[in-house]
DNA sequence: ACTTACGGTAAGTGATGACTAACGCTGACC
DNA sequence: GGTCAGCGTTAGTCATCACTTACCGTAAGT
């Protein structure tokens, strides 16, 4: 299983995107992120859990509190793996749009 | 919801990846899809609606067969959501990077 | 008209996974 | 040492969803 695979199923779930945006948004403590929540802490704190095994998160301890913030490296392996579908995709649809093309013109 | 959450769930899912997967690798109608994979017919062409929804593929009828193609919108859309998220990551982690700076010639 | 190939859909089942409640651990403060 | 706050984890429940089987509609060939 590849790190983009693990972000994609990471992202795959609405709660766990609302808190990865929590946490970019700059709430810090899992107190933080799970207030104001539909979802209970330990909760948010599973998500965070997979969240940083993606590596979309880190996390440090400071005292008793566990303080998480954004890890750009999960983010930059979707968006590499999405850039390879992108211009995969954008040959494959310009193909297919002059495909169109000359079955317009032989139509006429 | 957005097209991005409808993106992201929709390649939450690792069956549904490797369907679009061939999708963009040229394959064309449902049977071509699904064979070779592990899963049965209906459950591809289950799949290639939640990804139709998605603005991920685009179908168009040929026959009675029906041919898919990779569609850039869905694409484009989770592209420019992660951009957003790449961004203020990058300047948060910034940030951070240098107040731990900070902190470390503190102690020095 | 009959048959065959292709594919979408409905119903039912099974498994994955999200959630809560309860517990245990650790660090800070008295 | 005692207490409290903050989190992670476990066990168990419940819901979501992926999958299969069976069925039905449609288009092409005979």
């Amino acid at each position: 299983m590849t790190n983009a695979d693990q972000v994609l199923d990471a992202l795959g779930d609405r709660t766990r995107r609302a808190v990865f945006a929590r946490v970019q948004r700059g709430a810090r403590s899992v107190q933080e992120i799970a207030d104001g929540m539909d979802v209970s802490r330990p909760a948010v704190s599973q998500h965070l859990k997979v969240l940083k095994a993606a590596r979309l998160v880190t996390d440090r301890a400071e005292g008793t509190r566990r303080l998480y913030a954004v890890d750009p490296t999960g983010i930059a392996a979707v968006r590499d793996w999405l850039d390879g579908f992108w211009d995969e995709a954008l040959v494959a649809f310009k193909a297919a749009a002059e495909q169109e093309a000359v079955k317009e013109r032989k139509r006429r």
